[in-house]
RNA sequence: GCCGAGGUGGCGGAACAGGCAGACGCGCAGGACUUAAAAUCCUGUAGUAGCAAUACUGUGCGGGUUCGAUCCCCGCCCUCGGCACCA
């Protein structure tokens, strides 16, 4: 028996396969079903690929692998998603310009890429920091511009300290920075956004048709947040206050009302003696990071405005507040308060003793506020309707009365795409003397960045320091324009990303038509569960609005997602920083890339991940070794029907496991065929079933096996083995026999073993008659192939 | 606080759709080979009692439904992920 050399045979077949460009794909030839394998790319850091890089890429090859014997036409590509913090860390500290570091990251990250074995197509690939490619990131903002889905706005915005920047709303996570984990300020700016609300229904709708986990569903639909109610005009003197509401059936009940206190309105409403006070709670209010905001969730505080509004429905005039628990940036950054239904409101009135009224039964509001729906009382008109009806008919009022509307609202916010970075693509706009911003025509693009710059930035973008920028800006479009200086968040980049590689390889096109009616939608997406509310909801968002521009065809981008799992060591993720990254390179050197790839899968299901713990992995190399062994070496079949029914009812499990992406299981039940293998024997027939059922796991012991089987193609181009459903079972079968429900002995017997026949065996048994004796039998139970019971009295 | 997922041997994890709990692997124990070790192979391995056949207990905790529950129902506890004053 020979012994198996991995290092040597890996890399004859890696060489092998890249010579022959197994994985090159022609994206034009339709001869087969297509299948766009798509694994989220990665950030090309001087870091090596570590454990978690690994549990993500081969099992997602392997799954490319396996559709790819199944007889689909499998396009795998992989790129680098470039722009970025990490980069541009790396040249303040080193010097070293970004665009070099990453010209050299992605090469040895391609280099180690490989060494997994995966088979990408190369030719295909992105890197979203050279010009090329960001041209179109910038083409993407000219569409969203003269689409109307680009703005400049003036507000408070998210800041990060640390990065020196600002941040999206989703790039806030429990009020800290989702990169650098710093406490997230807020400061008004006037910065660019992307009208992402304009889908929030079609975002939230589209959800529907997609096989994503239920999980990464719920969490957008969430962070989308839709919600039903009404807008509800308010009158102050001569102004008017909005508010939303998704309890207008409660309107009687309104005895105050709160603005926040960032409100437009404060100012003018507020009166003589109440000024001073409502200046100090603002100020107050403004020096705190929305993490105290909410730190001090339990305890309410607000101010009296002095002013009173009047309530549309009865004309009563109730007290203006500003609190902080009224937030700015939801609904109307005001709302009615209704103390006995809510509460919130029900602890702030009980703080400043402002009245409470019941307007719907079922509860006491003296004690705790009434949230539940119920029957109106105290609300003329509606007295006896139930909340459902009351909210429909109290709508009907309002826009009968001019007083308001019916309203969805939602808690999804506009993307703010601008950034105070270096390392971005440039905003393609530039202003004019006045102030004006135009946009930058398509022939300038690419709009480059500029290199001289200091990298480090000081509040302000890096690139308003550049002279050649302002030289070539004036030089376009006259004297006295001016670039802008912000560049785009990284997450717009990677929004259009999986187009790309559709661009069948021009950089003038942004996507090729044909390609992209043929290849879309993704119909397999694997990444990390971290983007369920980033990058996924971005990129469902850009490619709507590119459908609408009539660029692309389809509604979704990403038909079916799979998050991977975490993998961890000592229970915390893998990070630089706390020194616990364990790397893959001393195990492959050690047992090869195949013995590691299904060492990572062999840990547990791939959604699930897992503590690191190289412990098991010698129990992977064995199973190796000994396939490898049984493979090659001349097997005498010793029982011809046994052996049969083991291969098919592997092909079956391993179907069936891979399907469902449980590589741990598939491994299991192709060491279990190995261990049986040895009494029954194998022709050479069935060893070129098994070997084709252990090429998606482990493709470079399959190739070298199967070649020296005396196979002359790559296994990767045969297909998938078939089974035969009535070979999946062994002819005879094990009954379990119990009584009262309790196991009492076993049964041996034929397969096709009638029920008389099983329960009549089943009886013989010395230790069932020892139960049966003496007592009633009440009851006989048959379950086909797994269980004679009786019931005992 | 709200939403979601989960809790199974010493460890990672199996178990179709209510039907033999613990597949497969690691580890451990004993044995074979070896001067010895490593590697490899064989046997055993949830707990308790027993030489054994076997019996009892056992899938976070407490109840329930059922001939039979890791699986279904009710009430708790714990862990992880997400959201967090969303009107």
């Amino acid at each position: 028996m020979q012994k198996y050399n991995p290092s040597e045979v890996e890399k004859k077949w890696q060489e092998k396969w890249q010579n022959e460009e197994l994985y090159k794909v022609d994206l034009s030839d339709s001869s087969k079903p297509k299948y766009y394998n798509l694994v989220m790319f990665p950030y090309p850091s001087g870091d090596k690929l570590h454990v978690g890089h690994w549990y993500n890429y081969a099992p997602a090859d392997s799954w490319g692998r396996y559709m790819r014997m199944k007889g689909f036409h499998v396009f795998e590509p992989m790129g680098f998603d470039s722009f970025g913090l990490p980069a541009e860390n790396y040249a303040i500290k080193t010097g070293v310009h970004p665009a070099e570091s990453i010209a050299h990251n992605t090469e040895t990250m391609a280099k180690q890429l490989s060494r997994i074995g995966v088979m990408y197509d190369w030719e295909k690939s992105v890197t979203t920091s050279t010009p090329e490619y960001y041209k179109w990131t910038q083409w993407l903002f000219l569409q969203m511009y003269n689409n109307s889905l680009s703005y400049k706005k003036k507000g408070l915005v998210n800041w990060c300290e640390d990065c020196q920047t600002v941040l999206a709303n989703e790039q806030v996570q429990d009020g800290k920075c989702e990169r650098s984990g710093t406490d997230v300020i807020q400061k008004p700016l006037e910065q660019w956004y992307w009208k992402i609300t304009d889908y929030s229904q079609r975002l939230l709708d589209g959800l529907e048709g997609l096989d994503w986990p239920e999980k990464t569903k719920l969490m957008q639909q969430h962070w989308i947040g839709r919600s039903e109610g009404a807008e509800v005009e308010f009158e102050v003197g001569d102004e008017k206050i909005v508010v939303f509401t998704t309890r207008p059936d409660t309107l009687f009940g309104a005895t105050y009302m709160v603005l926040a206190p960032e409100h437009p309105l404060v100012d003018a409403i507020v009166t003589g003696n109440q000024k001073d006070a409502v200046e100090a709670y603002k100020n107050e209010v403004a020096g705190k990071s929305e993490l105290q905001r909410s730190e001090l969730e339990k305890d309410k505080s607000g101010v009296f405005t002095g002013a009173y509004a009047k309530n549309p429905i009865n004309g009563e005039d109730v007290p203006i507040w500003i609190a902080d628990y009224v937030l700015m940036s939801y609904g109307t950054g005001a709302i009615m308060a209704v103390p006995g239904h809510d509460e919130r409101d029900f602890a702030f009135a009980k703080k400043y003793e402002i009245a409470i009224k019941e307007v719907v039964k079922g509860g006491n509001v003296e004690e705790e506020p009434f949230t539940e729906p119920g029957e109106a009382v105290n609300s003329d008109f509606l007295n006896g309707l139930k909340t459902a009806e009351a909210k429909k008919k109290m709508i009907s009022w309002l826009e009968e009365n001019g007083k308001g509307k019916g309203l969805v609202n939602y808690r999804l916010r506009d993307w703010l795409i601008s950034r105070q970075r270096y390392w971005g693509a440039p905003i393609p706009i530039v202003y004019d003397p006045e102030g004006k911003a135009h946009p930058i025509p398509e022939e300038h693009l690419p709009w480059l960045l500029p290199t001289d710059v200091e990298f480090k930035p000081k509040g302000t973008s890096p690139l308003a320091q550049s002279k050649e920028l302002i030289e070539r800006t004036e030089k376009i479009f006259g004297e006295g324009w001016r670039p802008e200086v912000d560049t785009m968040d990284t997450f717009v980049c990677s929004s259009f990303y999986y187009l790309r590689y559709l661009a069948g390889g021009s950089d003038d096109t942004f996507v090729d038509p044909e390609l992209e009616k043929e290849w879309m939608p993704v119909d397999m997406y694997i990444g990390g569960p971290e983007h369920a509310c980033m990058h996924l909801i971005y990129a469902r968002f850009v490619y709507m609005a590119l459908k609408d521009f009539g660029f692309v065809s389809h509604d979704e981008p990403f038909q079916r997602l799979v998050h991977q799992g975490l993998v961890t060591k000592d229970g915390a993720k893998m990070s630089k920083s706390k020194g616990n990254v364990v790397s893959p390179d001393e195990f492959v050197e050690k047992y090869g890339s195949d013995v590691f790839r299904m060492y990572l899968m062999f840990m547990g299901p791939f959604t699930d991940g897992g503590d690191w713990n190289d412990q098991g992995i010698t129990g992977i190399a064995r199973f190796v070794e000994r396939f490898y062994g049984l493979m090659t070496s001349e097997t005498e079949v010793k029982d011809e029907d046994a052996a049969m029914r083991a291969v098919h009812g592997t092909i079956k499990r391993v179907t069936q496991d891979i399907e469902k992406l449980q590589f741990n299981t598939a491994i299991a039940a192709l060491m279990e065929l190995t261990n049986g293998a040895g009494k029954t024997g194998l022709s050479l027939d069935q060893k070129k079933m098994i070997v084709r059922l252990i090429a998606p796991l482990a493709p470079h012991l399959a190739e070298e096996i199967w070649e020296q089987l005396g196979q002359k193609e790559s296994i990767f181009n045969t297909s998938w083995p078939e089974y035969n459903e009535a070979l999946t079972v062994s002819s005879t079968i094990t009954l379990a026999v119990q009584v009262n429900g309790k196991l009492r002995g076993q049964v041996e017997a034929e397969a096709n073993i009638t029920e008389d026949a099983a329960i009549e065996s089943a009886m013989q048994l010395e230790n069932v008659q020892k139960y049966l004796e003496g007592k009633e039998i009440v009851k006989k139970i048959y379950v086909p192939g797994k269980i004679v019971g009786f019931v005992v009295k």
